[in-house]
DNA sequence: CGCAGAGTTGATCCTGCTCAAAATGCGTGG
DNA sequence: CCACGCATTTTGAGCAGGATCAACTCTGCG
């Protein structure tokens, strides 16, 4: 058993497969306006670890990030998280092949979120196919990492994967907590911290505060990555 | 380090990209008549181990499985392999977002190939973003089951997976080898197969020959999965 | 100032990897 | 039909990377 964050089992339907307010990290401000859009397009503001969508509901819309991350994952029945994406802002999220979610979808932040309803009936089938197939492309290779990688090959490739994704390259914010990070890359927090640890005293990341990383040697964390 | 299929390492263009015939398994019908179907639509036969595309390559079709199974996988530099999905009867395989192959494929068994020519441009759309749909959701709940669980749950889903998509119920005939299966759950041979002695010993299964398996013990194996 | 949550660090354990060798299966040819 | 040779699979022994358990530190906030 590799577990780590464990998150409170649950049975097996929809609003039950919901994890509890007894979570891993802070439900300060638990659940505070539900997550419902009235009209299409809408912009929706959701609070820091704001559930967007659950698996097993309905699929009812396709999403965009405005602005913030978001996190898709599952569970298995003894809390055991995988997170299989984080999207940020511009990236598409929500696809469903049968109408319902199977992942879950929170805020790692605060963040906003366009709502498209009636999903891809709408003519621009083309980007919506687009978007699936980046997802799929972005799932595939992430398999690797986790599949075939150490974990100082997952967390240089996570922090590449982010410096990207953010445009900044140099100096990253990190929206999400080393369980996230962990969740993600299916490693402890402990196993994380340790690997960013040795990063700063190689001099391959600098660490100001531990939400902010800046890359000192990209080439050598390239390299990694194999 | 967690190598294990160590495949040759290849420099970092199409055709080098391509895994060499020295390879892990035999190359006895080494590359036979190579893949190039003239008409769409077109029935491709293809021999074992043959290869449909390579990474790096321009993307020009998608692919239906008539008969037999295929492998999708990606290479780490220094060879260990991740294969992302196997495709069975029935299943379609060959999306890409940007025209460009992003994984290898290859029939792991002889295999029968439909091809289908100017991809998703022509009408059934609709079946293409749906294929591509659940493609993506078999990788983000592959990635779970890589990432979160450990071996006995990873053979386990395997050999699920595989009796549910083969439809016969109880006895499995796997067209793959450990080597594909252990790059397929991130493990090595040996562990997939002292796992499935295990499974025997427990009478999970009942193995007859290598490649057989029979399910006796589905609850459990379904308990296993957790 | 004190508390709570997040992150870091240390010690120890265990699962799965590595290296090695034996066994099994299978196609070929005598 | 049997014997041989090769590839695949199984099994064993030992090791190590990352998990687990347990302090301890840091940061932000009331």
């Amino acid at each position: 058993m590799r577990a780590q964050t464990v998150i409170v089992a649950s049975s097996m339907l929809s609003s039950a497969l919901r994890p509890a307010n007894v979570r891993g990290f802070s439900r300060k401000r638990a659940t505070p306006a539900p997550f419902a859009p009235d009209q299409p397009h809408q912009i929706v503001f959701c609070s820091a670890n704001q559930e967007i969508y659950a698996q097993g509901e309905q699929s009812t819309a396709l999403y965009q990030v405005e602005y913030g991350v978001v996190r898709l994952y599952r569970l298995l029945s003894d809390g055991r998280r995988q997170i299989s994406a984080f999207h940020v802002a511009g990236e598409m999220f929500g696809f469903e092949a049968d109408g319902q979610h199977h992942f879950f979808a929170e805020a790692v932040g605060d963040a906003g979120i366009r709502v498209f309803r009636q999903a891809a009936n709408d003519g621009n089938w083309r980007q919506t196919l687009d978007a699936a197939l980046a997802a799929l492309v972005r799932a595939q290779e992430h398999l690797l990492v986790v599949g075939r990688q150490n974990a100082a090959e997952r967390v240089a490739a996570f922090l590449l994967d982010m410096a990207e994704r953010q445009g900044s390259h140099g100096c990253i914010e990190l929206a999400m907590s080393r369980t996230d990070i962990g969740d993600y890359l299916g490693l402890t927090i402990e196993t994380v911290s340790r690997t960013l640890s040795r990063f700063k005293a190689s001099g391959l990341v600098r660490l100001e505060g531990a939400r902010t990383v800046e890359v000192a040697d990209a080439r050598a964390l390239r390299a990694l990555c194999a």
